[in-house]
DNA sequence: TCTGGGGTCCTAGGACCC
DNA sequence: TCTGGGGTCCTAGGACCC
């Protein structure tokens, strides 16, 4: 009995989200990202891309805005360099999340089994609906595509094939508006030819080291000497690599998940130094603690370790954790172990991004475990705390 | 004018224990 | 009489994803 999972992706989410409500901008370059230009109340007017000064990045594009060369994740000053004209909204989440939700929810009407991968995209099983195993999930996609368009406005690609892998390319094979479904003997023609990039799981590195070794495409992975892939990436991921590009994956469609960490961060509009901008990072840093308590008893969880994250102006990034004497969700505790991870860092270089994370997370209301933990060593302190 | 913010999972070395 | 051999936990860093 095979399996017929669909993936589903709002195309161009946030920005189709934002022309709902300006329908005036359809059709033009339109970048959603960085921060709110300064001044002004009530929802943001776009400015021009090319005015933009800070350290964001694109969060989406438009269709138009990606024919100017400009894509997610590309910082904004350089997208503005390359589409000045390009229009820029600051994003807005708590928009973005009713959407989210009502697209979910329209899902899940037509199809309940669904596993969450973020705020625009769904897997769903659709394995067992009716009609489904005789026209591969076709009908069930189309049918999926109305019922989000209806409830949101907003248009998404869907693929249904064997697995989630195979499932997650498809649905980009017709992007936007797409409706693709995948066999076993779709994987030569359709999969193969792609860049081995396009994997989910095959990152820039992993994509730059197999390059390096001659191979380009999925194709290429596939042909290659399992054993050979385990000398260069490991056995665990090596071989992963191989059952990827034979189009295997048996992974389930899970359809709940606890958190295992929740954190804030932020990136500071100019570096700050530990000494000479030691009070400004105390206060961002008891407000990032704040807000993390916050999220921890929204939630009604307490965390159970405490991390501090550091970016250094040659954005090398630090971290250190310290366990709580009992776990909790109140901001002055967090903030008093956060400092105590600080005070084993090296703070002797300029800063361009602080955060906190909470994990070993339990309920609140869960019963307090009284076991004793190993004692971790000291360690060397150094350097300032630049606050406490 | 480089490079956001929120996550998950894996790895590798050292500590620690028997 | 120049160095055991697991096993597990802890920690920091990094790859990857949305």
């Amino acid at each position: 009995m095979s399996r017929r999972i669909a993936h589903l992706d709002m195309d161009a989410f946030f920005a189709s989200v934002e022309l709902l409500s300006r329908p005036e901008l359809a059709g033009l370059p339109l970048v959603i990202g960085g921060g709110r230009p300064a001044g002004g109340e009530g929802p943001p007017a776009p400015e021009p891309l090319g005015r933009y000064r800070g350290r964001g990045v694109v969060t989406t594009a438009t269709y138009p805005a990606r024919a100017l060369g400009v894509h997610s994740g590309m910082p904004l000053m350089q997208a503005a360099r390359l589409a000045p004209q390009a229009l820029r909204l600051p994003p807005d989440f708590e928009a973005y999340k009713a959407a989210s939700r009502a697209f979910k929810a329209a899902a899940a009407s037509l199809a309940p089994t669904i596993e969450d991968r973020g705020i625009d995209e769904i897997y769903l099983d659709l394995s067992l609906l009716p009609g489904v195993a005789e026209d591969g999930g076709r009908a069930c996609a189309a049918a999926l595509q109305a019922a989000v368009r209806a409830a949101t406005g907003l248009s998404c690609s869907i693929a249904v094939a064997p697995n989630k892998l195979l499932a997650k390319l498809g649905s980009e094979l017709d992007k936007p508006g797409g409706l693709t479904v995948l066999g076993p003997e779709d994987l030569a023609p359709r999969i193969w030819p792609l860049p081995a990039r396009k994997l989910n799981g095959i990152g820039p590195r992993a994509a730059d080291k197999l390059s390096a070794l001659g191979v380009q495409t999925l194709g290429e992975l596939a042909a290659a000497d399992p054993a050979w892939l385990i000398v260069h990436f490991g056995p665990r991921y090596g071989a992963w690599l191989h059952e990827a590009a034979q189009g295997r994956d048996e992974r389930p469609v899970v359809t709940h998940r606890e958190p295992k960490s929740l954190s804030r961060e932020t990136t500071f509009e100019r570096n700050l130094h530990p000494r000479s901008d030691r009070a400004a990072l105390g206060t961002l840093f008891t407000r990032l603690c704040e807000r993390l308590a916050e999220d921890l008893r929204k939630r009604g969880l307490r965390a159970g370790r405490i991390g501090v994250k550091l970016r250094d102006a040659n954005f090398r990034t630090l971290s250190r954790e310290q366990t709580l004497d009992t776990p909790s969700d109140e901001a002055a505790t967090l903030r008093r172990a956060a400092g105590l991870g600080l005070k084993r860092m090296p703070l002797d270089q300029p800063l361009r991004l602080l955060g906190v994370r909470a994990s070993s997370l339990r309920a609140a209301d869960a019963p307090e475990a009284t076991a004793p933990r190993r004692r971790p060593p000291a360690g060397p302190q150094t350097g300032d705390l630049f606050a406490d």
